[in-house]
DNA sequence: CATTGTGTTGAC
DNA sequence: TCAACACAATGG
């Protein structure tokens, strides 16, 4: 039951060509993780054929890893679809290597919380800065790094931006740390927001019910041309926060009140985010053929007190606010919530 | 020529 | 969506 049948063709002298030596220091992985050392690629054993010689048909060791796919020449192939088509990320000689790339490949193109072949850093400044990294390119353009191999190279090289303008240990944002304002541009687009409130008392009462203000709610969320399943009982709209975490709302517009809320569901957001009256919920979509819609919630704070919520413009990215404050406001700006 | 990665199929 | 398999396209 152990087996797949591996019989590789030992035909040739060659004894097994599969066992691949890790290419010694190919490139300055970041960081293998720990996990990857088990098992490694030693499906280099021949079963026995039962009493047959006859010429066994190459069966190819397939991968435990997702994403990665055997070459007839003992390499490794990754690969990720994304509607109904196969994205080819290119060829590596270590298994691991190979999935690290798919890991790559799905966190761009499927977002953070996407599943990966090995547990991601925990470190939160890497981690963002990964994803800044990773969000700031096409996927095209993150493809063809892993193509070229050149991605750890081209992360590495951000990051020395970064920490370089960070160099005194004084904490940048992740605005400055961008540098390039185009590529900010482009990575705004990414997820940009559409409204903020700060939640009144019965917005966390037991009414289990957000009112949204009408001028959002019908800019943002027209009830008449919704793509949801949209009936006389509203439409079911899901947004997603910060934890990746998928949550979805009913929404409708109630006559009595002449107001558009956000009902079944929002109780359990309120519990689960402690949230209280005064806390500001922020409404965020995402660019692109998606509209993937976003929601956000922080505790009231320095900064709806000092101001009454406005004036400050807020991109969120990748999971993570940034913070643009007018220059002549504080003068310094600061990240870390 | 070696190798990539596309075409295709069938499972989940 | 996904990987297994076969093999045409690729390019050195």
């Amino acid at each position: 039951m152990d087996d797949q049948s591996i019989c590789i063709d030992e035909l040739s002298s060659t004894s097994d060509s599969i066992s691949i030596p890790l290419p010694s220091k190919s490139l300055q992985l970041p960081t293998l993780p720990q996990s990857l050392c088990r098992l490694g690629s030693s499906t280099s054993v021949i079963l026995d054929c039962e009493g047959g010689i006859k010429a066994e048909p190459r069966k190819l060791p397939s991968s435990k890893y997702k994403g990665v796919v055997p070459q007839p020449n003992g390499r490794w192939g990754v690969q990720i679809y994304e509607k109904h088509q196969r994205v080819w990320i290119g060829t590596f000689n270590a298994e691991d290597e190979a999935a690290m790339a798919y890991d790559v490949a799905v966190k761009r193109f499927r977002g953070q919380d996407a599943v990966t072949n090995f547990k991601q850093r925990s470190d939160t400044e890497d981690c963002g800065l990964e994803a800044f990294f990773l969000n700031s390119h096409s996927k095209d353009e993150i493809v063809d790094m892993l193509r070229k191999h050149a991605y750890y190279e081209e992360l590495e090289r951000y990051k020395r931006r970064y920490f370089h303008a960070n160099g005194d240990g004084k904490r940048v944002s992740m605005m400055e740390a961008l540098g390039d304002p185009s590529r900010l541009g482009r990575a705004a687009m990414a997820c940009h927001i559409l409204f903020q409130k700060e939640v009144t008392p019965s917005d966390v009462g037991k009414l289990n019910r957000f009112v949204i203000p009408k001028q959002h709610a019908e800019k943002h969320f027209p009830l008449r041309n919704l793509t949801s399943p949209t009936t006389s009982k509203g439409a079911l709209l899901n947004f997603i926060d910060s934890g990746g975490k998928v949550w979805r709302f009913r929404y409708s517009y109630w006559n009595s009140s002449h107001s558009y809320v956000l009902t079944r569901g929002w109780t359990r957001f309120v519990k689960e985010k402690s949230l209280r009256a005064g806390d500001i919920v922020s409404f965020y979509q995402s660019a692109g053929p998606e509209k993937q819609l976003h929601i956000n919630c922080m505790r009231r704070s320095r900064l709806s007190r000092a101001r009454p919520v406005h004036p400050v413009q807020i991109v969120r990215l990748f999971g993570v606010d940034i913070f643009k404050v007018s220059a002549t406001g504080g003068g310094r700006d600061s990240d870390d919530g």
